[in-house]
DNA sequence: CCCGTGGATGTGAACCGTCACAATAGTACA
DNA sequence: TGTACTATTGTGACGGTTCACATCCACGGG
């Protein structure tokens, strides 16, 4: 059994009755108004103490309308990476967070439903919506003229909007790879519905063909994943199951990365003398895969603030203008890349099945 | 610029005017009482329609005392791994939740701190904190009397908690070692005031007590990680440096498994032939190994599932009594364990600096 | 002595649902 | 025709805070 079930919450009216002044009074200490005389102002706090009176925080939001509570949504792939700096953003700007995951990013009918729940309590949102499948006028219709900011949606989208520069990432990787002396380049991407992983897909296609001669886009090297482990895994299976020779893979994230890493070395390929593999991201355990993971780091603590600080900024402050925040990654080279010797055996040989 | 900056939205009195009749009926409609005709209520739910109209939550809060809103508090540490689940199944439940992040878990008075600002807005608690510090009675307090279930405490503790069995797992682990002929088995625990590394470290050194002979404990080859990757890793490299002798290692997580695993990699050592490896949580990542981590699997969903269903129903049904519902973790044998062959170079040797 | 000024304090209404109770209409049955 | 009862609908107060406004008092200047 619970006990004493609900302790009675002292109320304003309570404070006054025991610091003999009316609420109003109270109301006026509590809230570190002037004019009140030094005297009064003790015997209150010193009733607010006895009876530890803490303003009742839904009737708060019911008269100002600000319930200082944001609420995230995430869909469910992008689950790690943002959330610790949001959350401690946001604290830190002194909001609390809601945090709700979303299991069809891409109807209006589920994201309505979830806000539903919540929608008056919370002063505005933060959505981790890598599918871009709804326009700015949809989603303010959605959050009901309440603040929002994205994170993570195509660059250059006309919204309140938080992002890497996707294209510069993967500019990053390839130009790395090139420099290496690598031609055939294999790729395991996102799921191409993902605004991320399809931007960097698209740029390293426009790359090749730029770079026409220098390094080249096979299209049957290139297999989608879902960002999960086990589909860098079979995705890696999967190319060199083609039997087309490559010296190196870009892949959409660090996780499908150590699935792939996986998956060579037990078709005995060594990393990087016979594959180089490039991740994204730059998770934690990165740095401590054998070899170490050469990388595409996102700084998710900055995205974190940024994208809190933007948001905070709409609540407060209405003149603040409609833009696009674009952070910039960084290439973090470690061992899992390294030059194309040429003369070492090659997939497309081992490869085959 | 934000456009039509505030919709107004509609109360149940607009509701009744459009509707022609008093609140107290649209009020009757929108919460299934019986007792409406069919024509008012079609009229009503009509002009529900049109308004969009949708209670207010912050007043039903007011009147009711129940927000449908549970505050999560966690331990950084703790973090992705139950998340998810507890996300997932309050919404099931049909509950959102607010996630806070708590620095300092050992001070009461951060956790009085953090639970000020929502106090009143919640209908319970969901505490992830491996430090018991706080007795019961100091929880119930802090808690302000609202129910409240702890996740992942001591086996045992007198509060409403789901926790892992940390000692059969810890057996699990230990017996399959030594099943496979260890003798002597290294230990790289978690930080020895979480209590579930705590358990764990207690096990082994019991365990290892008990069947004297068969394997040992031996203190300079135990060593207390953060659970992070990085202190696994330098943790192994401690154990190499100490110059003694060991086949195989228990890990306090998976992450920490795999920084040991690069240790043990950079020093020329293999794995499982020179030194086993047992892992703990079984993260999504661990079976991607290479090679695959044996590891103790915690389920994780169901976690999630239980401290939300033993809180919700305690928020509910104040019938429920108070207990710890204890969960069994699994072995999972992968190839990162073999037997002791004993014919191997063993650390020790190779180890020396 | 009166008025203006400003400090100190109090009153009433509003925010939006909820709930206990009141009121009205309508039907059934004696 | 009247009573009992039900179905349907309405009224008033309340929850705890906020805010505009009202009141009271004292003090200084004229």
């Amino acid at each position: 059994m619970m006990p004493d079930s609900q302790i009675k919450q002292a109320t304003l009216r309570d404070v006054a009755e025991m610091a003999r002044v009316s609420y109003q009074t109270v109301w006026r200490v509590v809230n570190e108004h002037p004019n009140v005389a030094v005297d009064t102002r003790e015997r209150v706090l010193q009733a607010v103490r006895t009876l530890d009176y803490r303003p009742h925080r839904a009737a708060q939001v019911l008269t100002t309308g600000r319930s200082y509570i944001l609420q995230l949504v995430i869909f469910e792939y992008a689950y790690g990476d943002p959330l610790p700096a949001i959350l401690h953003w946001a604290r830190e700007f002194g909001y609390t967070m809601v945090v709700t995951e979303l299991k069809d990013a891409t109807s209006a009918e589920s994201v309505r439903t979830l806000l539903r729940e919540t929608a008056q309590m919370i002063d505005g949102l933060l959505m981790v919506m890598p599918y871009p499948h709804l326009s700015y006028d949809a989603l303010a219709g959605l959050c009901q003229g309440r603040p929002f900011v994205v994170v993570n949606t195509e660059l250059g989208a006309k919204m309140p909007s938080v992002v890497f520069d996707q294209r510069y990432g993967m500019r990053l990787a390839v130009e790395h790879l090139v420099a290496l002396g690598h031609r055939r380049i294999a790729e395991i991407s996102g799921p191409l519905d993902n605004c991320d992983a399809r931007a960097r897909h698209d740029t390293w296609i426009r790359m090749a063909a730029d770079m026409a001669g220098r390094c080249e886009f096979d299209p049957s090297l290139s297999v989608a994943g879902d960002f999960e482990v086990g589909s860098g895994y079979s995705a890696a299976q999967h190319l060199l199951a083609t039997g087309r020779s490559f010296s190196a893979v870009l892949v959409g994230n660090d996780l499908m990365a150590l699935g792939a890493m996986r998956a060579f070395d037990e078709a005995g390929l060594r990393i990087p003398e016979d594959v180089s593999i490039v991740g994204y991201d730059d998770a934690a355990l990165s740095a401590y895969l054998s070899p170490p993971l050469t990388t595409v780091r996102q700084e998710f603590d900055t995205l974190g603030r940024e994208s809190v600080e933007y948001l905070v900024s709409l609540i407060e402050d209405r003149l603040t203008p409609i833009q696009q925040r674009v952070l910039y990654p960084e290439l973090i080279v470690r061992q899992s890349t390294c030059s194309r010797t040429g003369e070492h055996p090659q997939t497309g040989e081992l490869g085959r099945r």
